[in-house]
DNA sequence: ATCAGATGAATTTTT
DNA sequence: TTCATCTGAT
């Protein structure tokens, strides 16, 4: 359709023929098919550039969806790159963000006061609970964890409480919950993750103006990672689709790891049924890993009955075998991993060594990081650890925020709750029952049914709604930097950290939400009118004028100024939102990075879920139990056994030059030896492409007793029908670990005290008796081996 | 109001 | 085992 383009634009350059025409495929619905490493990123804003530069849509005509921030950016940093075009204006971005940005236009109809602002997922838990005590919930028939599940549930289903099949008294009674939930948040003026999606889902669908108004704007709609979306993330991007606009739709349903969270692959099959797709593309050809990896993906997979079918092709050589190791314990898998690794950082003879952050060591659940991290740290390996709390979920953050919100909104009884006490100031459990109850039977926020109370505690009340009240009357003028500064003072947070033990931390932290604050202005040039730039003016050169602005409601303005996330302005007037709102949404919608160090050259540890989408030159994938991997918990049903391989299969896709697996035959499990056999997926990986590092167990504990209890029988496996656990499972059983009696009364992990080297802390220890000897960890004078006997070491406390 | 000690639960995670 | 949450005593 557009020869010259096609032939001529380097945008087009060095993609493989499935890529091309991926990219350059007609405007109709399309499903990509995009193996593991098959530059399906490439493809995705490629595909956008190519729209854009063919003149086939302008930028304000395209919606790009992803789930991540990350990807998010990422994309739109890839487009930026191709084409001069002001990509922040473009709607490109997770499902919430573009979900806040709509709100934000059409609050007015969204029933939302302007400044809403978003509960993350532990504001909703304290505001379930809540619920849960207001109404004297039964918290043993309904744990406020469960309604949780439950609410989210329902709302990633499309289901408002009236909605909702009352089969059994306790459905019943989670719906009459769920409803009262719905009211608090909505008096309270917040909406959570879930309430994002699905309010904007439902005020565009129920108003034709609205409805018209965006279908005809967005004539391409691209979404990645399309086997995570749920059933109202689907129905959302059916809604915009239309009739006329093309869904382009990229995925891997051999990547689909979030069942647990209310993914449906099974989208991926609706769409193409549902929306009639007649382009259907396969990206196969990888471009990261050997043959030898790619096979063992490939053969492992192969084992998922259900699946749409793919195979992934490599041109580069076999490389190196899949090595796989069996250790004794946990504790011996961990050193074999930390030796292996130092090897591989130093180097081989003639191969250079991997930096660090090349290699990865993945497991499936984040208990198992503790062995990893202790080995690594005994041996002074720098690593790294995915996963914990993120900068904008510390305590401290939430705390300051909670005063931040407040000062937007008074009446955030979450918030009020969070910080009303904190730092202590004299109003105790007790008081804020009264203060709830009044509230209650006023059918107000706390904020206002503070003036109820009396007493000593009615007074502390009053001088915290004091103390708030003053604030956000000297904050009005200032910037947002001035704002948080003032505020850290005024409510005592800084004051308070101070006189706690481990509070110099906290206040740094504080400090540097200050400067996330800063980067947040200048990123998102508040004060300056950069806010609203025509489309015709952001794309210059290259970039056709396209005709999709026609038809376009001008009552909407919102729609043809693009801006960036978080300040759309309101679509009757216009008016942005004040900075400070603008930040505490951006502070519940990108929860911050997962702090530790990133910038140096260390190992990097995570889950194989978070793995997912990174790759690296090493892997190591550790614990390959049966019982961990796959977890216990999925192994029952075939569903959750096809998910636990899917994930087996992401895992070992990471790696692009070396991987290796590894087992131990026992294992620390909640305090207890645990004997486990190895994992079932290594009977479905090629013989051929492995190597075996440590002799390969014919397997006697398995034929003979089958997988060990919990596991159901199969065809593939039947016989055993799972027997209990036995020391006749080894033919040796194993060495049980050596735990020297502590006769010094030292534990690795303990700090002591050194006469010349002063203060250090136990990495770990070994021997005993007079060859008693600690390698203690010294700030100043490094890592040491002391003999017990000779070196007096003495705890401090 | 605060803290020690008991108790119980313990995949996977983003927004 | 480790973590968080709850309880009862000070």
């Amino acid at each position: 359709m557009f020869p010259e383009v096609e032939s001529s634009s380097p945008l087009l350059a060095n993609l493989n023929p499935e890529q091309l025409a991926a990219v350059t495929l007609p405007n109709e619905h399309a499903l990509i098919l995009a193996g593991a490493g098959s530059g399906k990123t490439r493809v995705l804003t490629t595909r956008i550039a190519w729209l854009l530069s063919t003149g086939q849509v302008s930028p304000g005509g395209v919606m790009a969806v992803t789930f991540t921030n990350k990807a998010a950016k990422e994309m739109m940093t890839r487009l930026q790159a191709m084409l001069p075009v002001n990509v922040r204006g473009m709607w490109i971005g997770t499902f919430h963000g573009l979900c806040n940005r709509f709100l934000r236009a059409h609050w007015r109809l969204a029933n939302l006061p302007q400044s809403f602002q978003i509960l993350d997922t532990q504001d909703q838990l304290s505001a379930v609970k809540r619920v849960i005590k207001q109404f004297n919930v039964d918290e043993e028939r309904f744990p406020a964890k469960e309604m949780q599940w439950f609410i989210s549930g329902c709302k990633e289903d499309g289901l408002r409480p009236s909605m909702v099949e009352l089969r059994g008294e306790d459905v019943r009674k989670k719906v009459e919950i769920y409803q009262l939930y719905e009211d608090q948040c909505q008096r309270e003026g917040v909406v959570d993750f879930g309430e994002l999606m699905l309010r904007s889902y439902e005020i565009m669908r129920d108003d034709d103006p609205l409805h018209e108004h965006y279908r005809r704007r967005f004539r391409h709609i691209l979404i990645d990672e399309f086997q995570d979306t749920n059933r109202l993330q689907y129905a959302w991007i059916k809604m915009f689709a239309g009739e006329h606009n093309s869904v382009f739709a990229v995925g891997d349903d051999d990547q689909s790891i979030y069942a647990f969270r209310g993914a449906r692959v099974g989208n991926m099959a609706d769409f193409v049924s549902e929306f009639q797709v007649r382009h259907q593309i396969k990206l196969e050809q990888n471009y990261r890993s050997h043959s030898n990896i790619l096979d063992s993906a490939n053969e492992l997979i192969r084992h998922n009955q259900r699946r749409l079918g793919k195979n992934l092709r490599t041109t580069q050589g076999p490389g190196e075998p899949v090595r796989v190791y069996e250790a004794p314990t946990d504790l011996a898998e961990a050193q074999w991993i930390v030796e292996e690794l130092r090897h591989l950082v130093r180097g081989e003879g003639p191969r250079e060594g991997f930096p660090r952050n090349e290699i990865a060591v993945l497991y499936r659940s984040n208990a198992q990081s503790r062995v990893i991290e202790t080995a690594l740290f005994n041996a002074g390996v720098p690593y790294r650890v995915y996963g914990g709390l993120r900068f904008f979920e510390r305590a401290e953050i939430k705390h300051a925020l909670a005063y931040l919100r407040l000062l937007e909104n008074p009446h955030d009884d979450t918030s009020f709750l969070r910080v009303v006490n904190f730092p202590p100031r004299g109003i105790g459990a007790r008081s804020i029952e009264q203060l709830q109850d009044a509230a209650r039977a006023r059918g107000c926020s706390l904020h206002d049914a503070a003036g109820a109370t009396t007493g000593r505690a009615g007074a502390n009340l009053a001088a915290f709604i004091g103390r708030i009240v003053a604030l956000r009357e000297r904050t009005r003028d200032l910037t947002l930097r001035e704002t948080i500064e003032l505020m850290l003072g005024e409510s005592g947070l800084i004051e308070h950290y101070k006189t706690e033990r481990e509070g110099a931390d906290r206040i740094e932290n504080l400090e540097e939400l200050v400067n996330a604050a800063e980067s947040f202005v200048t990123q998102e040039g508040f004060g300056r009118d950069a806010i609203a730039l025509p489309v015709d003016e952001l794309a210059p050169g290259a970039l056709t004028q396209s005709p999709v602005s026609q038809g376009l409601d001008p009552s909407l303005p919102e729609a043809n100024q693009p801006a960036p996330d978080y300040v759309a302005p309101d679509a009757d007037t216009g008016e942005t939102l004040s900075p400070l709102a603008a930040f505490l949404t951006h502070a519940a919608l990108e929860s911050g990075d997962n702090q530790a160090q990133a910038g140096q050259d260390a190992v990097q540890l995570m889950t194989v879920h978070s793995a997912k989408g990174l790759e690296f030159d090493c892997v190591f994938i550790s614990g390959l139990e049966e019982g961990l991997f796959p977890s216990e918990r999925s192994m029952a049903d075939h569903d959750g056994l096809e998910e636990e391989r899917r994930l087996m299969y992401v895992a070992i896709t990471r790696a692009r030059k070396r991987l290796y697996l590894s087992h131990s035959q026992t294992r620390l499990l909640h305090g207890q030896t645990r004997y486990n056999v190895r994992t079932r997926f290594f009977d479905e990986l090629p013989e051929g492409a492995l190597k075996w590092l440590t002799p390969k167990d014919p397997g006697f504990g398995r034929s003979a007793f089958g997988y060990g209890s919990g596991y159901p029988t199969t065809r593939q496996y039947g016989g055993g029908g799972g027997g209990a656990y036995s020391g006749e499972r080894f033919a040796s059983p194993p060495v049980p670990q050596q735990k020297a009696a502590p006769s010094h009364g030292l534990k690795a992990g303990m700090k002591v005290f050194h006469t010349k080297f002063g203060e250090g802390t136990i990495a770990s220890l070994e021997g005993q008796g007079d060859d008693a000897r600690a390698q203690v960890n010294f700030p100043r004078h490094g890592v040491k081996w002391l003999a017990l006997a000779v070196a007096k070491l003495t705890p401090v406390d």
